[in-house]
DNA sequence: GCAAGCCTGACC
DNA sequence: GGTCAGGCTTGC
């Protein structure tokens, strides 16, 4: 499951592979992956050379320089407005990986495996970077930097830049569970499922806890512990459960590090009690009934 | 039947 | 506006 780690892997492995490189033909052959016309898409991509990569949360935006002068024209009347957004003719390739999405870049004639939905062709053809995604939970759209401006502005400050004032400001007068919080992109963006359990089971709070009702110092070590887990997580690659796979079609190598997702009834590795799984906001969350207590009297983060 | 991210819509 | 349920999707 592509969360934050696994994003920035794929992220990492697509600048060291495609930077600079010109995508010369697109082949979408599941139209549904497409935010948008796939034609529109195809002809917004096509003939344009990959310049840089940036993510939010777990969104990769990968910036499109603008189409070769036969394709269209760009004003160029030096360099004197700086960023004028569209009008310089910059294009984005904004990614959504979704629950099972994949970034690989294959030589051109290696089998396709089945769900491959786009390719991106670079250059002379010899290679492409190919978008499979079995699920089709993930989106790939073409748009200009004022809407990539607008989507990134709907998430909230990326989860390891987020600042303590940030993380207290928005914790404050959310009722709902801590663990929803966790996964709430316009709050903080990168955390998926098994981030949030993990995170959750380091800072020794209960996934039902109250997000607006934990105490100053539980919001503190939560901080530190959402940043820690997705550092180390980043270090080792990402967690392969089940379709995970970076640009390079390696795994992740966290899987062994989970404490408490996917472990129900396996013992705590803190205090060996059963890990318990408990359905919050329609999603499974695994927690230790021992090490994670809802509080009772350290003082909140506001009243 | 369960897993999941993300979007939509219902409800207060 | 926050909060939650439902739907999408397919392999195990």
């Amino acid at each position: 499951m592509p969360e934050l780690p696994e994003v920035e892997t794929v992220l990492r492995g697509l600048k060291k592979r495609v930077l600079g490189r010109r995508i010369s033909r697109v082949e979408v052959s599941h139209p549904q992956v497409i935010v948008g016309s796939p034609d529109d898409f195809t002809e917004s991509v096509r003939g344009r050379e990959i310049r840089r990569g940036t993510r939010k949360g777990k969104a990769i935006a990968l910036e499109l320089g603008p189409l070769p002068d036969h394709r269209a024209q760009a004003r160029r009347s030096g360099r004197s407005g700086q960023s004028g957004g569209d009008s310089d003719g910059r294009r984005y390739l904004l990614v959504r990986l979704g629950m099972t999405g994949q970034f690989t870049v294959n030589p051109s004639g290696a089998p396709v495996e089945p769900h491959t939905h786009v390719r991106f062709a670079l250059d002379d053809g010899r290679e492409e970077i190919r978008y499979r995604d079995p699920r089709r939970f993930g989106r790939l759209r073409c748009c200009t930097a004022e809407e990539l401006d607008e989507i990134f502005a709907e998430l909230g400050p990326d989860a390891p830049e987020i600042s303590g004032q940030q993380f207290m400001a928005a914790l404050r007068g959310r009722r709902g569970a801590i663990k929803s919080w966790l996964m709430n992109q316009r709050v903080l963006a990168g955390l998926g499922n098994i981030y949030a359990d993990e995170a959750l089971f380091a800072a020794r709070i209960h996934p039902l806890a109250s997000a607006g009702g934990i105490s100053a110092k539980a919001a503190g070590r939560l901080m530190r512990a959402v940043k820690n887990v997705l550092r180390r997580a980043v270090e080792l690659q990402g967690t392969s459960f089940s379709d995970y796979i970076d640009i390079e079609g390696r795994p992740g190598n966290f899987l062994p590090r989970l404490k408490v997702y996917q472990r129900t009834d396996e013992p705590c590795r803190r205090c060996k009690r059963p890990i318990q799984r408990l359905v919050i906001g329609g999603r499974s969350s695994h927690f230790c009934p021992q090490c994670q207590r809802v509080e009772s009297r350290e003082s909140k983060v506001e009243s």
